[in-house]
DNA sequence: CAAATATATATAAGATATTTATATATACAA
DNA sequence: TTGTATATATAAATATCTTATATATATTTG
């Protein structure tokens, strides 16, 4: 398979939040799976490296933000992590805080807002 | 003045292609002017810092990329900085690189992506 | 007239986040 | 048996950014 270019540059700040949102929409996922799911959902575009992915995992644990369960699987261990209560709501706000950056940045590289619905 | 949030923190990585970006549509800014014209064109909602601007303008600059010019107005002075023609077509690759960021970035996120136009 | 605010550039120390390299281990395909 | 896919994880090095600070003029406010 040839390596798309993905832009790891631009993923600053913001894998905190996409960890969270893709928890929030899974119930939950493994660390492998996490990668797997957002270069699918990206068509590629964006690839997380596992040693900038798991040190985020456990400090979302550390925050309270997430819950783990090691399951065995075909003989491996396969850590599964959960949004708590708190986690869920601290998803909820981060997503929507980021999508109003990305907004703001989409806006500002010049590609023009949708225009609001006529009355 | 009431400063809005200003989640600074998803800026990380974004903040060098964002100046090119700007010089880009301007033709030559001095930082200042390059705060101000984020924050107006963002509703507030990015607020660059000098302490990153900076340096980012100077690395641009050892990186070819921009050229300065220092002008004296109303007694003090202004440095002017401008794309080179190298940096110009850094500034078109770069905002393309990010705009496909943050369509995939938001595709992930759940935004709907908008429909092709119908034939 | 003094103080605060807006304008303007810049550096340094410290904190944080991420990349790159590495270790470990199983299963399966070539 | 070599490579690839699956799976988790840590450590060292690097890059980036925040916060604090220094300097200086002009204008507004009290």
């Amino acid at each position: 398979m040839e390596n798309t270019t993905s832009n790891s540059e631009y993923l600053r700040g913001t894998l905190k939040t996409i960890v969270l949102s893709l928890l929030a929409e899974n119930k939950r996922m493994y660390g492998y799976e996490i990668t797997q799911a957002v270069k699918e959902q990206t068509n590629g575009e964006i690839a997380l490296t596992f040693g900038a992915l798991y040190p985020v995992l456990h400090k979302l644990e550390q925050e309270g933000a997430l819950l783990t369960e090691s399951l065995e699987v075909d003989g491996r261990l396969r850590k599964y992590y959960a949004l708590t209560q708190q986690g869920a709501e601290t998803a909820r706000e981060k997503t929507i805080e980021l999508g109003r950056f990305l907004n703001a940045l989409q806006n500002l590289l010049g590609v023009p807002e949708p225009l609001p619905a006529t009355s």
